[in-house]
RNA sequence: GGCGCGAUGGCAGAAUGGCUAUGUAGGGGACUGCAAAUCCCCGUAUUCCGGUUCGAUUCCGGAUCGUGCCUCCA
């Protein structure tokens, strides 16, 4: 398979270092409050690596952290006067089951930054002893010009950086470059003892961290949204490289595009997001999933409820076909398409695959039977679509509007009308359930029906 | 100011040095008591200006517009 490599700008060859064991690691949440879309798409995204990975190779270990110590949740707990505990489990707990209504398969291992504070010293002590940091009133900061080759990911040099520098340097710094691994706290806020002081961990030594302590030094994909290319990758890069005798630290980078709204970047900061929660209260999770890859992962995508609708309505089609044809077998041994797979492992050309599960839905109208259904079935599942009962996603769920026995007692209705030819009432009767949402569909023997 | 990305039909969105995706919307037809679903048929596209080439939407240069990053961010 063909993967797009940041780090080198072009498509590679994907060659595994342990093809018993592929090992992945991505970027996950700051656990401080609901995820947004903007947080859904790149779990989705690798999700899709994942299985395809999974595919392809005998074992795949899969990791995605939680950091649950940073200022934020500092400064959400402040405001709240929540615990900090309290806090990241239960937006732990939120965002493990939005991801799980998104499809996306939980990761091998989800290591917490709490849980690896001493890993994390271990690291810092050692860029301290190898001469690329510097303890100072209570911070251990990098010393950006102490590695060369600083900036190969984003292509940057130390002197545009500083060129660009947004923010003030603080007099600590001995280079305007230089980030923190480590800063004091102070006695009301969270912290740990380390032989400079206590304090807590910088943004960016987590990841280097937990990558060392559960996928080595080196492995072979790295993946996260493309924001975090400068600085947070760049500098994890700087950090596990210096302290491993220059060792790669991923073979293979790999970034989402940005998730926008009316073209612009969806952000916490400029407010206009959406949480995965509320989508969720509007859609099923399989539509949202839907929209999130239906473009390619790379490009940028650009969201609206619209676009959520159309995601739901290609599913209803799906699911359509598959309840039409529910008296044909599914065959397990039948083979993903190949053309399906072709464009998957084209750095998984998403769209493209969507376009082939068009159609073999399509087909499956045409001539239903066992091999279509059972390729198309296989095709979808492999990417985490029409898992679910085609039934029961036609009927769907709705805690507002008609019970299923009030619109099975309307369908009876009609059907007596029918049956007396009073199409009249028929119709009527048509015309209130589909106010009410409800679409109907007349077959040779009985009347199916969906909500819309 | 520095670095980068993008521009494809009404909309969404792939691909490609010659054949033109797919979906959706729209038009026509089949089927239906009428619908729905399904099937068949049909329009509409590669931002602009140069260059390379037998041939460019695709490669190269420039312009315009949009957009991202430059120590909060997926």
């Amino acid at each position: 398979m063909q993967l797009y490599n940041t780090l080198t700008r072009e498509k590679e060859i994907f060659a595994p270092m342990d093809a018993r064991n592929v090992r992945m690691y991505v970027c996950g949440p700051t656990v401080y409050d609901f995820a947004h879309l903007g947080n859904a798409r790149p779990v989705v995204v690798f999700d899709t690596l994942y299985r395809l990975l999974k595919l392809h190779y005998p074992k795949v270990t899969y990791v995605r952290n939680i950091t649950d110590v940073d200022d934020k949740i500092m400064a959400k707990a402040k405001e709240s006067g929540e615990a900090i505990d309290t806090i990241t489990t239960r937006t732990t707990k939120a965002y493990h089951d939005d991801m799980a209504s998104l499809l996306a398969l939980p990761p091998d291992i989800e290591p917490r930054a709490t849980a690896h504070i001493p890993h994390m010293l271990a690291l810092i002590a050692k860029l301290i002893e190898k001469g690329h940091a510097y303890a100072v009133d209570g911070h251990v900061l990098f010393n950006v010009p102490s590695m060369p080759n600083y900036g190969e990911l984003s292509r940057r040099s130390r002197d545009e950086l500083i060129a660009g520098a947004r923010v003030e340097v603080a007099p600590y710094k001995k280079d305007a470059a230089d980030f923190v691994l480590w800063k004091p706290s102070t006695a009301d806020q969270v912290g740990w003892d380390s032989p400079y002081g206590r304090g807590r961990p910088g943004w960016h030594i987590e990841c280097s961290a937990m990558a060392k302590e559960h996928l080595g030094e080196t492995f072979d994909i790295h993946g996260g949204g493309l924001d975090l290319i400068f600085p947070h990758h760049e500098n994890e890069i700087a950090q596990s490289r210096c302290a491993h005798d220059d060792a790669p630290l991923a073979k293979l980078w790999m970034h989402n595009g940005f998730l926008t709204i009316n073209n612009d970047k969806m952000s916490k900061s400029l407010g206009n997001f959406f949480t995965v929660r509320d989508l969720l209260a509007i859609a099923p999770g399989e539509a949202l999933r839907l929209a999130l890859l239906s473009a390619h992962y790379r490009q940028p995508l650009d969201f609206s409820e619209e676009a959520l609708k159309k995601a739901k309505q290609t599913l209803d089609g799906w699911y359509g076909a598959l309840r039409n044809t529910k008296d044909i077998a599914f065959d397990a041994n039948v083979a993903v398409p190949e053309n399906f797979m072709a464009a998957l492992d084209d750095d998984l050309n998403t769209p493209q695959a969507f376009a082939i599960i068009h159609d073999l839905v399509s087909q499956l109208n045409k001539t239903p039977d066992t091999k279509t259904k059972s390729a198309l079935l296989s095709a979808a599942n492999l990417i985490g679509f029409l898992t679910q009962d085609a039934e029961s996603w036609m009927r769907g769920s709705s805690s507002d509007g008609l019970s299923e026995e009030q619109i099975l007692a309307l369908i009876t209705a009609r059907k007596d009308a029918k049956a007396a030819k009073n199409f009249a009432e028929a119709d009527r009767i048509r015309k209130e359930l589909l106010d009410a949402g409800i679409v109907l569909e007349d077959k040779a023997n009985d009347t199916l029906w969906r909500r819309v």
